[in-house]
DNA sequence: CAAATGTTCTACAGTACGTAGAAGATTAAG
DNA sequence: CTTAATCTTCTACGTACTGTAGAACATTTG
């Protein structure tokens, strides 16, 4: 499949964190990425702000990977991940197990893992 | 963690199977894994013999990367894997599954794409 | 229309990977 | 032990991906 570089990554995750607290929403503008961007690694040290054909180009990477798709109708065009960061967690875990020969194996192992409150969560879930 | 190129991919599934095989073994030398990569093409359209030297690189690389241990103590070196190719998998999982802020989230989502047969062996798995 | 704003093209440096020759080290043969 | 065969290390190069952004082109706004 796709694997992001950081700056990538953390274009993704604004995306993914907007899509959730709004779902509704047609999406963020390049500079209005740029900015939640600069407020994402504040908190560290960063706190940098890019160009934004910076964020323009790594827009249209993940656009061609896939993963962003874009309103270009409208003309500050807006960009929004196609999928929720779950969804693409569970195809990248999928990606991974599906290079096992012995899947079940794998997951064997897998289950044996996870945390006991998970473990419990699955029960749950594989009993309904 | 690391991500793999096609033929670190590729020497790493013939020590995977070779460590299978035969956990014994003591390993592979350069050789011996330059002959066993050739067959493995061979079954598809490939099988061109690299020069050993390129077997050697990738392998210094793949021990960088601490997938691979070589016993440097007898001359031609051998070469084997680390962890069997299950457990690898399931650090990949792992290492997916981490990247998320909702695990639970996400293995929700994991289990519902499952196949039911491995579905059941999770449910044996979590009841012992 | 001119100015502001937005988008596309082009570019470059750094890193990872596939690939392997040249040179140095070690073992085997005579 | 001296030479030949074998093995390992160093160095190198082309390609692809990623971070980064300026230059040029397009569109919207005043």
């Amino acid at each position: 499949m796709a694997t992001l570089g950081d700056l990538e990554r953390a274009v993704m995750d604004v995306l993914w964190s907007q899509n959730a607290a709004d779902p509704d929403e047609s999406g963020l503008t390049a500079n209005e990425l740029r900015d939640l961007l600069a407020q994402a690694t504040a908190d560290g040290a960063d706190g940098k702000e890019l160009a934004v054909t910076t964020v323009l180009t790594v827009l249209s990477r993940l656009e061609k990977k896939g993963l962003v798709q874009r309103g270009r109708d409208i003309r500050p065009h807006r960009y929004r991940a196609v999928t929720s960061r779950e969804e693409h967690t569970v195809e990248l875990m999928h990606e991974v197990l599906g290079s096992a020969p012995d899947r079940e194996a794998v997951l064997a192992r897998f289950i044996g893992t996870v945390t006991e409150q998970e473990a419990e969560a699955l029960r749950k879930i594989l009993s309904s």
